[in-house]
DNA sequence: AATGAATGAGACTTCATTCAT
DNA sequence: GATGAATGAAGTCTCATTCAT
């Protein structure tokens, strides 16, 4: 979107650029963190005329997320428009997350972390493309559980298994590693649908086991904060019977 | 630990309470846009009244964090010290994560988005922290693969998966919803354990289906980004020639 | 000045240590980089008692600075009413100063450094001590001047010279050392003595080479920043007749 | 040395400009008790461009002490360096000093009276800058000592002597009197040489004297604050037995 | 006599943004 | 197109002082 009318033929070439290396920063140090003079810096440029190509702070962080859904989302509708099986579609859809993943390292960190630095309009826009990504993995899930393909579930915890087990993937993944996107594709589908279809048989005993425990182990709770204040000291209060007699 | 020589019984409980909405404020705005000022004005304390309780904001940062790793960490190596099968340990550590993320969800937010703001010293620490919880996770993983219950993949691979299905939950959990940790820790345990168990025929045809589109459909490529410049703009030439003929 | 109407027996003895504390702190950090908070620290006691004994943190300079001048001024005036030559009136007076130096140089430090921390009223007061103390080194002086000990001279110059000499030392002296007040009075008013009293030829070409020196040498100046901001560089301008010709 | 990569024609003038206003004000109220804003105001700029220009309140600091320290020590060393008379170098090197003590005013305040508040680093290039400047002088001294110019005595006693008589000039001179910097050197040097030089027989009683008079007048101790306590005080109960009888 | 708790002004510093040139 | 200069709000933190208990 070329804001005042009338700029020259690198304007653009030099402010996708610019944007580049704001995602770059932003990834590594934080938007809050990261100032426009560290941006002009890394751009070689000053204050000034980097405002002539960003328009505001702000705006960065509008264009960074905009790189990252527009494409995404676009694809996304594509792969799930083929007249194909649904587990395919959602096999590709998962390479095409990913693969984006892997390409937009940075701009991935800074739309998960820092997209509550936008404003009103802007961050209603992005939850509003978040939620039509999701709907379009709900709605192929639900096509494979319609089919039989997948065991009856809660259609939204299926798609928040598939989303967390991809979305989280940025928190580790390096592009200069041994995995690519396929791989990982691959594995992620394998382990999730597997795991949404095989059925019910399959871990008879451990729920039951775990009942058991919860039962009658109550001395070692789940929960990491009971008796967490007792926990480290050891002024067992000295009960009946105990000490010297 | 009190800080200052001398303090009243009152301290620790109000300093406890402070803590407390200072997770809550930085869980909502983030820790960099939450400024001293607001704390004070939620706490009701001006703000040299707070620093006698906090001693700094990065501080709480990492009591903030203390309290989730310190009691998470705790328990999680008495689960695996149990003298059970892995996959019960893995599913009762399971739930003991899920338990402290709807408890405490703020803090997990907290602890998921700024631990970048952490100085040095207190950074590694954390780090330190987190890569030991991987560990015990791996080990648990391990023992399953070697005693055949899972068949073999890479152990990381494994762990992150492990990892990516939890930890990425405190993004859209609700806490008053109808979901409990022990329920999501059934469902996220069903999906992994039978994903990471079952034999290798059951997909049989889909990763050969999925090079095919590849190969075959070279137009819709899975990188989204391909392509992208021309696509949302209307200047598609269509010239003649293009498409199948 | 004991403050409020009915203080305990040990009210007095404390306050007097509180103060000597502080005079320590305040030599070795500086008043105004020495907390209150700091101060309770070494004293042992909370702010709040603090205030009882101390008043205000501006009043413990006040108090630190009549404690070297009170005794000073009323000492000065007995020995200089003394019915003996002005020169060992003079060299009493010398030990008598260098005395408190060495035993109150805590003291001495805060009195050189902090004084102009005072309010209006307690600066007047001291300023006014300060003069007194110069006043008796003057009479003192024009005595040895008018009986002809020493040669005629400007008589502030040769108080200025007494006091430069005497009051500098606190700088440097070291109470752990092998110098005492005794030595260095004797060796202060050797210099001042002889250099006040030996008649005028004893020096007489030095004067007449110094002038020939800032005659013939214009290119080494004694001002220490004459041409200070081309001497690192070597940009000699080239001038006519330099260079190849 | 610019900071930021690029500057204007004007900034290093500005700046100096700044540094001016800077020591003028801290010599008269003290770096401690002079804000930011107040430098702003006096120098007609707001908080944000003054920091453009100084980097930090702490350099400033550097600056005004640098600013002393390099010529002084530059010219220093090329006047110990001539091929003369030790007296004569010390008699231009005094007036050197003098020079810029009148010059400088100002900053040999902030240098003599806020030195403490540099950081480690700072710190440190200064306490050995003022090092290197009193070597220089004890080097002459010696040559004069040496050559029999002046009586044996204690080198670092005569060093600190000169040091004592010009670095307090500062705390009384008007840069709109009567006397200048060569008349003060003339002074001085003819203090400090006769002094040092004239043979032991000068002030032959003086010492017994003295001596004397602390034998036998032990009612009226050297030391201020002797029986200071009881001395202000009415309290003197003056009961049978004291003093002599 | 003493304490812990609270206050509010003010300190230094950073930063997004604007604008004349 | 680009720059250096300037602004003013806001941020974190310190500190002398007061006061109920």
């Amino acid at each position: 979107m070329p804001r005042p009318p009338g700029h020259g033929p690198g304007f653009e070439v030099r402010r996708q650029k610019i944007i580049d290396i704001a995602a770059s920063l932003f990834a590594q140090q934080g938007y809050a963190a990261t100032s426009i003079n560290d941006l002009g810096r890394a751009v070689g440029l000053a204050k000034g005329a980097l405002y002539y190509y960003i328009g505001s702070k702000e705006n960065l962080l509008v264009e960074i997320q905009a790189r990252v859904m527009g494409p995404l989302l676009s694809r996304a509708r594509q792969i799930a428009d083929l007249d194909t099986d649904p587990l395919l579609r959602l096999r590709l859809l998962s390479e095409s997350l990913l693969t984006i993943i892997f390409r937009r390292l940075d701009h991935i960190w800074v739309y998960e972390h820092d997209y509550r630095s936008l404003s009103g309009a802007e961050l209603k826009t992005l939850l509003g493309q978040r939620s039509d990504f999701e709907q379009v993995i709900s709605g192929l899930l639900a096509e494979a559980v319609d089919q039989g393909t997948f065991r009856a579930m809660p259609p939204r915890l299926a798609t928040l298994q598939f989303l967390n087990l991809h979305n989280h993937t940025y928190q580790w993944v390096r592009t200069d590693g041994q995995w690519d996107a396929a791989f990982l594709s691959r594995e992620y589908c394998a382990t999730l649908f597997r795991g949404f279809g095989a059925p019910d048989h399959a871990l008879p005993k451990l729920e039951e086991q775990a009942e058991a425990f919860k039962r009658d182990r109550p001395e070692l709770p789940l929960d990491p904060e009971a008796g967490w204040n007792s926990l480290p000291a050891t002024e067992q209060p000295a009960g009946p019977g105990s000490g010297s007699e």
